[in-house]
Formats: structure tokens, sequence, C-alpha cells
DNA sequence: GAATTGACCAGCT
DNA sequence: AAGCTGGCCAATT
């Protein structure tokens, strides 16, 4: 069981999202120059080959809502809380989404 | 090797 | 404002 380059990316990315803040699939994908490869984001993420290391929980989606997540959406967001993000409904604070950084 | 699926996104009506 | 359509990427059947 490898990994692909492509996982690599994602998942170098996703670990540095800092603790308290989300990230979109979106963004994701063009921080690894594939930004229309949010889906395969996502499908990396599931996989999750390194739970430890990937925080896939910091993820959400463009609009700011959740997500889907393995264990359950509402599980996510009381993590998401507890690292100190702000929900407001079902869409996290805009204050709190995560930017890459572009080369 | 084609067709289907999945933790998505943007655009149009 | 809300719903539908097409698109794009990688993995699985």
């Amino acid at each position: 069981m490898s990994l692909s380059e492509f996982d690599r990316r994602v998942l170098e990315k996703v670990a540095q999202i800092p603790r308290g803040k989300v990230a979109a699939y979106g963004e994701v994908a063009r921080a690894i120059g594939k930004k229309k490869a949010a889906r395969a984001v996502g499908n990396a993420l599931a996989k999750n080959p390194y739970p430890i290391i990937i925080p896939c929980h910091r993820v959400v989606k463009a609009n700011l809502s959740l997500g889907e997540y393995s264990g359950g959406a509402d599980k996510k967001k009381k993590l998401l809380e507890k690292e100190g993000v702000i929900f407001i409904g079902k869409t996290v604070r805009h204050e709190h989404v995560f930017k890459f950084y572009r080369s």
C-alpha cells in the first residue's frame, strides 16, 4: 500500500492547516496545482492513510458548509469547535478560513 | 480497458 | 434565492 504523488501533495497541504482554521477542498486542490481536483482531494482524504498527521476534519466545502466526514459530520463540527472554530449554523465563519501560500 | 462512483465546484436558469 | 447541469480528478468495480 503506497501513496501516489497526488496523495502526497494533498496530505502535505492539509497537514499545513493550523489548528483552529479550515480550508476548502477546492483550495487544497488549487494549492497542489489542480484546482478542479476537489473531488479527488476528498477521495484521497477519505482513504486517509495517516490520520495522525492529517487533520481531515479541518477540510470543509468551498461554500463553508461542513462537508462529509468518516464518522459523522456532527463529530467533525464538534472537533472544529473544540479547536476554536466558530460555526454559524452549518457554516464556518470566514474568519477561520485558511489561505494557502501561492508560489 | 470502459463505466461507475465519490468527503467537490462553478456557472446558468 | 434555490435547483439543475456539466466538468474534472483519482480509485474501484
